[in-house]
DNA sequence: GTGGTCTAGACCACA
DNA sequence: GTGGTCTAGACCACT
């Protein structure tokens, strides 16, 4: 199952990170399940006229994420959830999160309407780990 | 009051964009009261060693934006409630919050500490309009 | 000062790594202070004959190393010295000394050969952080 | 006795070099002894999953670097002592050793643990050629 | 002038 | 067939 990966070339925002952030949601909201193949570099480039390189570079920047892992001549797997979690990342999330919220809440939107957005989001969000279970 | 804007040159975000973020968070948060002037583009630049130009840019987004408002020859101020909520901008705003969140979530941060912070983040976040009051 | 890095191009390995090491040698052995400038990727890639690409792509590694830092528009520049030791890095860098050294062992060089250059190489290492004084 | 060798897929380095590291260090740990014979290709083949090509590959190499020896239809086996020291190795391994010490140094590792290292890695190094005992 | 991104096209090592 | 590396050449944003 190739899932169809839309860019938008307007968008300021470079390829690569549309890319990245397109296959992030794909697997946090566990459309790609861990262990999963993904479509392999030539082959995304071509269902997305995007230039290889291009795909190469998203690739590995969602590896050394640690989102998906890398086997030479096999192709790129979705990787089992993060054991640690990057502190410096968590961070930055963290202030991402309270910019949004704040401005959020500033241009007129009630509570009600941003936790119910939280909400969902994090039920929806892929179960890591299953230890839960 | 002459808020400190610390800026990160290593920081591959655009300085005035840097520069952006800061004053819109204290706006929001309420540092920034309506209507209070906000330095000069060369008092700022002199503050922070940043070129005016730079500084300038910053002032014409955030005047775009609906934050800030100019008065020829007299300076720049905090606008007093923010101009009509522009739709494509909360859908943005959106967009990012389920994609912070849905990561925070992944990376195994409980619900109950994002919320936490979310909850915190609008309470302290500068009540919109005054209509509240 | 622009220090002249050698590529071998016969040398299996890659050129953006020759050139990573190069680096990483030039700092660690304290040729190039913290602060300093690095030559710009398009001088370096000149002074070489690299293609720019190959250049920028071992900058970005010894970036994401915490080697040297980045400031768009300016150029790229010595760190500081890192401050928390990446636990992962500090586990390959053990299993190569240990790789190493027993390799030369068994090879029948005597250890004293083999803990002289040790010596000689951490007093002339960078002192790092310069807390010692 | 079949010594179990661990292939770490993910992992960049080329697996039959993987085989090799893997090898070398049973060898000079004294975990294979001289003259001992190692499991066949088919045989490791079988029990690591790993393509006979790619054992067959590995065990080559050893060969070539005088840590094994084959004999045709017997199997391989350990080399009793190391081929005479190849001074362009040696070179190797010494610039090895250098950037490994310089970067455990840099990153504040204190000279105590290197060298603690280095000396149990000597002790527990396979005596060469049995000239000692 | 600096780094950042992207394309087109090529060759190689590995499995 | 897969990812990894490299080149040549181009355009853009930022300062």
């Amino acid at each position: 199952m190739i899932p169809i990966i839309a860019i938008d070339l307007r968008n300021p925002k470079p390829i690569y990170e549309q890319i990245k952030d397109k296959i992030k949601q794909l697997i946090i909201f566990g459309a790609l399940k861990p262990d999963e193949k993904l479509p392999s570099v030539r082959e995304l480039a071509q269902t997305t006229s995007i230039n290889p390189n291009t795909i190469q570079k998203a690739y590995k920047d969602l590896e050394s994420d640690g989102f998906i892992y890398t086997v030479s001549g096999r192709g790129n797997f979705v990787a089992p959830s993060p054991k640690k979690a990057d502190s410096k990342r968590l961070e930055e999330l963290y202030a991402t999160l309270r910019a949004t919220v704040g401005e959020l809440s500033y241009l007129g939107v009630p509570e009600k309407n941003i936790t119910e957005v939280v909400q969902n989001t994090i039920s929806n969000s892929r179960p890591q780990g299953g230890n839960k279970v």
